[in-house]
DNA sequence: GTTCTCACA
DNA sequence: TGTGAGAA
C-alpha cells in the first residue's frame, strides 16, 4: 500500500479549493468556464479537485494577479503542457 | 453544501 | 475579471 495519495486524486470539493486557493467558489467556477482547469465530476455533478487542479487555481490567481487575461494564461497553460518543468 | 443562469460594473 | 441574486 502506498499510503500517500496521487497528486491526480480528485476528492477536493469546490470549497476546499476556496480555503486553499483562497478564491471563491465563482472564480474557480469561472477559471473552468474558459478552460483554466478541468476538475472531475461526481454523479451529482460535482467538481471535485485534485492536488493538480487546486495547485494550478493558484498559478492562474497569480497570473491574473500579474495583470495576465484569460488569454495569456491558456498561453501559459500552453507551455506548462509542452514541457514538465 | 454544490451547481447553473442572467445582468452588471 | 469578478460578483449578486434566485432556483433546484
Amino acid at each position: 500500500m502506498k499510503g500517500n495519495i496521487p497528486r491526480s486524486a480528485a476528492c477536493f470539493p469546490i470549497s476546499v479549493v476556496q480555503e486553499i486557493t483562497s478564491l471563491s467558489a465563482r472564480q474557480i467556477r469561472y477559471y473552468e468556464e474558459q478552460g483554466l482547469i478541468d476538475p472531475e465530476r461526481n454523479q451529482g455533478n460535482q467538481r471535485l479537485f485534485s492536488m493538480n487542479d487546486i495547485d494550478r487555481c493558484q498559478e492562474i490567481k497569480e497570473l491574473i494577479d500579474q495583470g495576465l487575461n484569460i488569454a495569456g494564461i491558456k498561453a501559459v497553460l500552453s507551455a506548462r503542457n509542452k514541457n514538465s518543468g
